[in-house]
DNA sequence: GACTATCTTGAATGCATATTCAAGAAAGGA
DNA sequence: TCCTTTCTTGAATATGCATTCAAGATAGTC
């Protein structure tokens, strides 16, 4: 008996960032080998192949970001608050220009999610539990009587997301604290009308 | 002397298309000759290489979409119905489905924008002019008192941009009308809010 | 009709790539 | 300590790809 060596999460998080900077089709075996550390015999043991290793960072990525999403709504009590917090480290994420720090999601989604049905379902199962964690926000804000409009949840939702999907595009133009935080504010108090 | 014999738009709309569907990494010389009836020789003679032919293939996307565009506001005599109608029918393109009807600047400019500069300026320009054409006629609806807010036309020009890369993208995931068309419309009443 | 400049053709080239596999290394059990 | 099982290694394979280029074709010019 032998138990593999390597740390799972942290070769995942290496092969997601070597995806992030240069694509999946540009991204290489080599560049993942290098990145991951592993040979290329470990990583066809451990994930099958290339997709089955972009397929296991895709669901880590989601691991790591609901962790933070989570533990981000957690501790204030102050829901609306929070989210407007988290947009706001979204416009950080954009203002950084670290293409580390972009969405594997809907970065993949893009390249390949219309290619590939397997890649497809995974990416949009992992958005709609991102928009139903939103929609737990606002219905919990609701509660509180600190939304007062009678719109739907699950639209506002909706909407906020379609709002980041926007604004992580429009960050790729124009990085600037100047025309980015200003369209979140907007996206934000359109939320709550 | 001697001329070129082929029709240089229709080749370009034929690769941007080809673009569009398999993404540039994937897009193969092979694929591109067959799509265009160009042999490699001719391609390389005309345009250079393979990202030539891309950055080629954005300037005619970038025309024929502008000439759409400034067709759908030449007529009526009433900008924000018309901006309104240029919104569905962005909704109507994400519904079909169909890879050739997305948008190759934002396409491009998630694939490739990072990695190379040349792509990333001429897209950066074409979805600024994009910009500066709403931005227009927000000024225009203004001009004639149909927009009763005091809100800067540039910021309202960006939000809607952001609502359309995110419209698009959100369509990847939903494709459907009962999803789509609330989203546009609550984006076209929260730009004029 | 011949000549020349230009365009077209598509096979050849050389490199990059994803994947495989057999030999080697290490860990646990007897 | 030896043996077996599992994991690791990395060179080898075979395929796919962007690009080149020399031969062939064509249109205008004299």
């Amino acid at each position: 008996m032998r138990n593999a060596e390597f740390d799972r999460q942290a070769v995942l998080r290496a092969a997601m960032r070597a995806f992030l900077v240069k694509g999946y089709a540009k991204t290489s075996m080599a560049d993942l080998t290098k990145a991951t550390g592993l040979h290329p015999g470990s990583i066809y043991c451990a994930f099958e192949n290339k997709k089955g290793l972009l397929l296991a960072a895709i669901g880590q990525y989601h691991e790591d970001r609901s962790a933070q999403f989570l533990q981000l709504f957690a501790n204030s009590n102050n829901p609306l608050h929070n989210l407007k917090a988290y947009l706001d480290s979204i416009v950080q994420e954009c203002l950084s220009c670290d293409a580390t720090q972009a969405c594997l999601l809907t970065k993949a989604l893009s390249e390949v999610g219309e290619q590939d049905e397997d890649i497809h379902q995974l990416i949009h199962r992992n958005l709609y539990a991102w928009q139903q964690g939103i929609e737990q926000v606002l219905e919990t804000a609701k509660s509180q009587g600190l939304i007062t409009t009678d719109t739907n949840s699950q639209i506002q939702a909706q909407f906020l997301m379609m709002g980041i999907y926007g604004l992580r595009t429009f960050g790729h133009t124009e990085p600037n604290i100047e025309v980015l935080q200003p369209l979140a504010d907007k996206l934000f108090h359109s939320l709550l009308n």
